[in-house]
DNA sequence: GTGGTCTAGACCACG
DNA sequence: GTGGTCTAGACCACG
């Protein structure tokens, strides 16, 4: 269910936090769902029980997960919802490549065109 | 010439690399321009000369600058065709975002019309 | 007759010693009457018995509650009394957080008529 | 600078994040202050370098503090601000205690003069 | 020197 | 069994 890649850059609980956030926007994870136990997963990817710790209290503070003490951790009610709306900062990060490369005479045409080839990828697909 | 911010997450020999980068695109620094020296700069800017050093390596590397020695670091004759050149590898930085937006429900329209605004701004500010 | 919830942080024992508290002090559980076994109790609300049976223990140690081998747990007769002469260590607990409003430049007359305010909405209530 | 509780339920990184919001609010700890080193206070209050680590980095999380890496940790320049605002969720922890000591059957009057004794030692201890 | 991430592993509270 | 906290200590990037 999750995929570790150690030689990223991206610290791996920052992996475990984007890639369960895939998987609960793409409806796999639902609303009340249990997450793997921080030992169990711990052993199934072979990565420490304090970084999978530290994945789930940030996405707990995130509003993404809540703990139950003795119980486990649980997808939230409006965790889609949380989601979804701490999306909307990636326009920023979006900005400042695009200025990036209109800074490097990349014209607009072909920046619009290369977005519209992404979306016709994306609706294959589907 | 340059400006350092402390608080950005980015390094600052990324931050001066980048910099120099624009300068060169901009036309400021011309082909076999010299840079300032290494101690000049740092004492201009309060930063540690090992944090200069780094960022004029790294833009040797690339085929920016070249050192000679004794003499000091000189922008390269094909710098800015170098410069653009990488400038294509942020299209993938670019997917990236731009999926994860997707993800996130934000439709092409909205996207497109982000970006479009931004080329308009660009335009106002020449 | 009791209600957990499992979102909260406090401890579920607690939040049964808590209620069974409340239930006293309303006249609702009165000196001397049975409570649930903790089997009993323990299937109705989906709680491991083992989380009943502390909550029972507490209660004992404080005199509240009082065990008959083999036949149950009782309300002791003087329940009221020791909860109401317990409550009185919560006056400490006003001293942190009021003093912590202190720190804050939260003002004495704000606190008052933040108090003043919970009695009426109490009075309200009747 | 700072004192620790060993034997406290509260955790060693929440006593020390608190014990720096009352050195803010102090005015002893001001915006732009560098904060004592991870490695510096670990060893001075012989606390792991992880713990000091999880109460700057909270504290980070809430903008009260901001890292720069390589160069240490300062207070930001609005954490006052932050630190008051984040004040004001204490009234709801107050309301629960004053709401308690009404079903234990303790008056408004009793309340109200309690924590006008805590305001008149406060104007003493000045 | 300074922060950031991570592993290894212990101990406790809760259920 | 499950999460929460903490120690010990390593290794890396940055300055």
């Amino acid at each position: 269910m999750f995929q570790i890649d150690l030689m990223s850059r991206k610290p791996i609980y920052e992996q475990l936090a984007q890639q369960t956030e895939k998987l609960i926007l793409a409806g796999i994870l639902k609303p009340l769902d249990k997450m793997p136990s921080v030992r169990n997963l711990s052993s199934n990817l072979s990565v420490n029980p304090n970084t999978i710790q530290r994945a789930y209290t940030d996405m707990c503070n995130k509003g993404i997960l809540t703990s139950m003490m003795g119980k486990g951790y649980y997808v939230t009610e409006n965790a889609e919802e949380v989601i979804k709306h701490d999306a909307l900062k990636k326009f920023d990060a979006l900005d400042v490549i695009v200025k990036e490369l209109m800074m490097a005479s990349v014209g607009k045409d072909r920046i619009l065109e290369h977005i519209d080839g992404l979306f016709k990828k994306g609706e294959l697909e589907k």
